[in-house]
RNA sequence: GCUCAUAUAGCUCAGUCGGUAGAGCACUUCCUUGGUAAGGAAGAGGUCACCGGUUCAAGUCCGGUUAUGAGCUCCA
């Protein structure tokens, strides 16, 4: 006689066991009819499950956060239905849910066409409406090892091997179809009704570079056709805000043929560079680092030593001019350290910071690269402390300080913090690792940061925290580095003479606060669609005259913006001032000063902003003052957004 | 690097059955001197990514290369 308590705290008392179904059915037809599973004790269940003895119970319907993910779970294995029926020497994988929809991976003789891509969901829509009712069954492992190999899905039988043997596995069947899942899953198919199959890509079977590739087709799912219709449309938005794009519109870099994965700034694009540059050599000065620089060509003996020849040689461009083999510098670590053992150093030198503006090539494999969030160029906003070891928890404590600081000017808010622990292959002692994930897991407690751990992702020499920032179709790019070495600075024989004259081996902390220069105004350019703030916009103010008659004026005003040192055009043309506006407010130009016979007479500006705000005439004097406070503020404080 | 797709004017794109290329915007010139998101007219602009093949004939079909896009793998 089970008794389910519901969501409101109400109890209902039933005389034998009952489903999930069965309980909606008896609070009524339309609930019954809404049930997709439901949530008990905590844990999502089939509504076909079957409750025997007293329980809460949440009924999920697809007003329900879950039920996103079972809705795009049983597409999943609708595809897969719908493959196996179209093509049915085709071997199932595997299909989990991810962000916004769900994959499966197939194996099959030919790759998957986009027609072949067509032709399935037109296919998973006739299954959908047939309507197939969604059990569920438990066999034994070996007995669905067997089951499967004898339906001659290899992958699966691997994938169940792997599985326990005395865990019961459960399978899903609908229509003619039955696959491994834990579930849970719909009750039928016919509650699948937004969905749709998004694109075809190649991928490894395990995830394994070294295993065949298979052939993986991703799509979305929603809970109504209206959700679908939202979430495509607002992806399509999103791509407008690609860099690569924006680049072009704005006249800001671009890429060519002949060198690939590396950025031809163009001046506006270079304004912005420089401008973020400037800014973060101020950040480094305010805070104690001093900068230098080192060469880009360095002796392959010197990679040897670190280290990263062994490693890295093949991602390395090389040069053998002069006899010798030089490397172009892939990161700055080693030169630091060039810098850092000139001179006997004493412990009061330490923490010793060294930055540079490091141009690093790498010679990125050629599918990875991605506009200016992966080049073969690309310049880090690089330092190195070089500490004691009792000085590491508060080098990394300011450090992490100074970069949520950085952060904030720039106006990104999620940041995504990872901390990436020893891998397989690596240097150092096991007790010196120890010490390094210690001392980083410490500082992001202490400063109350939310974090992931990704196990075994380190670098070769040491643990790091990673901080990543999202593009603009929320694909994750790490930014910001921090990096506890215990190795690198006793390979290249770096010492200090500590309190009682003794030779120590000072620890080396790397670390960054964009990454990559590139990569980081990419990012920028993305989360402000191009409308970067007044204080990185790479043109600050045009100035437009409306007739001939102002030209003079005009000239004179933008003369006068541009030595009070900002970023000014004039636009002079023989053009209306309707066409003159629409063109600098698709270029998001902050403001734009309107200069007719009215304000050449009283000696004023009218002032326009980029998102259509007319502001009115004003004395010169008060715009320039409204312009001076928005840029003190940064962040994303711009008056208009 | 792997899988699939793509490459035509500065940009965005069209080009059917294989018969030597077209639009809009941008550009140049002229007209217009206009008050808050496109004033008008004319002109100029292309070795159809590159190399090779098939064919009487290739932007179009086939092969290769390069680059780009999506995903996978990688990322000091």
């Amino acid at each position: 006689m089970p008794v389910i308590t519901l969501p409101d705290g109400s109890r209902r008392q039933f005389a034998e066991p009952v489903s999930v179904m069965d309980v909606a059915q008896a609070i009524g037809p339309g609930l019954a009819k809404a049930t997709l599973a439901g949530e008990v004790d905590g844990e999502l269940r089939d509504a076909s499950h079957l409750l025997e003895a007293d329980a809460a119970l949440k009924i999920i319907t697809d007003k329900d956060v879950q039920a996103l993910e079972i809705i795009r779970h049983s597409c999943a294995h609708l595809l897969a239905q719908a493959v196996k029926r179209l093509f049915p020497e085709a071997q199932v994988t595997i299909g989990p849910v991810i962000e916004d929809g769900f994959y499966y991976d197939f194996a099959y003789a030919r790759p998957f066409t986009p027609e072949d891509l067509a032709a399935i969901e037109a296919e998973m829509h006739k299954l959908a409406a047939a309507g197939d009712a969604v059990t569920r069954t438990l066999m034994e492992r070996n007995d669905a090892v067997r089951f499967f190999r004898d339906q001659g899905e290899e992958y699966k039988a691997q994938i169940i091997e792997a599985i326990p043997a005395e865990e019961p596995i459960s399978l899903y069947g609908q229509g003619d179809f039955i696959d491994l899942c834990r579930g849970p899953h719909v009750p039928s198919t016919d509650r699948l009704k937004a969905f749709t199959l998004t694109r075809l890509a190649g991928a490894y079977w395990r995830g394994d570079s070294r295993n065949e590739m298979l052939q993986r087709i991703y799509g979305t799912a929603w809970a109504n056709k209206k959700q679908l219709r939202q979430y495509l449309q607002r992806l399509e938005e999103a791509e407008k805000r690609d860099h690569r794009k924006l680049a072009r519109k704005q006249d800001l870099f671009h890429f060519q043929e002949e060198a690939p994965g590396m950025v031809f700034w163009h001046p506006k694009g270079w304004a912005i560079y420089r401008q973020v540059e400037d800014y973060i050599r101020q950040k480094m000065r305010e805070h104690g680092y001093q900068e230098i620089n080192t060469p880009l060509l360095v002796d392959q003996s010197l990679w040897e030593k670190s280290g990263h020849w062994d490693k890295f040689q093949a991602d390395m461009f090389t040069t053998g001019s002069e006899r010798k083999n030089f490397a172009i510098k892939p990161m700055n670590c080693p030169g630091h350290v060039q810098v850092f053992n000139r001179g006997l150093k004493s412990y009061r030198d330490l923490p010793l910071r060294l930055a540079e503006f490091g141009s690093c090539h790498r010679n990125e494999a050629s599918g990875t690269l991605h506009g200016l969030l992966r080049a073969r160029h690309f310049t880090q906003d690089d330092a190195h402390i070089f500490c004691t070891e009792g000085q590491v928890q508060e080098e990394v404590a300011r450090f992490i300080k100074l970069l949520f600081a950085v952060y904030a000017d720039f106006g990104f808010a999620d940041v995504i913090i990872k901390l990436a622990t020893r891998p397989p292959a690596r240097v150092g002692s096991d007790a010196d690792w120890d010490k390094a994930e210690k001392a980083l897991e410490l500082a992001l407690n202490t400063n109350d940061l939310d974090w992931d751990l990704q196990p075994g992702e380190g670098a070769f020499y040491g643990p790091k925290i990673e901080f990543s920032l999202r593009d603009c179709i929320g694909r994750v790019w790490q930014c910001g580095t921090m990096q506890v070495d215990f190795s690198m600075p006793a390979r290249l024989q770096a010492h200090y003479v500590d309190e009682n004259s003794n030779k120590q081996t000072p620890v080396m902390l790397h670390r960054a606060i964009l990454g990559s220069l590139e990569r980081f105004i990419g990012i920028l350019l993305e989360e402000y669609a191009g409308a970067l703030p007044l204080w990185l916009a790479p043109v600050q103010v045009v100035v437009a005259s409306i007739t001939e008659k102002q030209v003079g004026y005009a000239a004179e005003v933008a003369a006068r913006l541009q030595a009070q040192h900002l970023r000014v055009e004039t636009d002079l043309r023989n053009e209306t001032i309707g066409l003159k506006i629409r063109e600098h407010a698709m270029q998001r130009i902050p403001y734009q000063l309107i200069l007719g016979a009215r304000e050449q007479a009283d000696n004023s500006v009218a002032v326009r902003t980029r998102s259509g705000q007319d502001l009115g005439a004003m004395p010169y004097d008060a715009f320039t003052e409204c312009l001076q406070q928005e840029l003190a503020r940064r962040g994303r404080t711009s008056l208009e957004d």
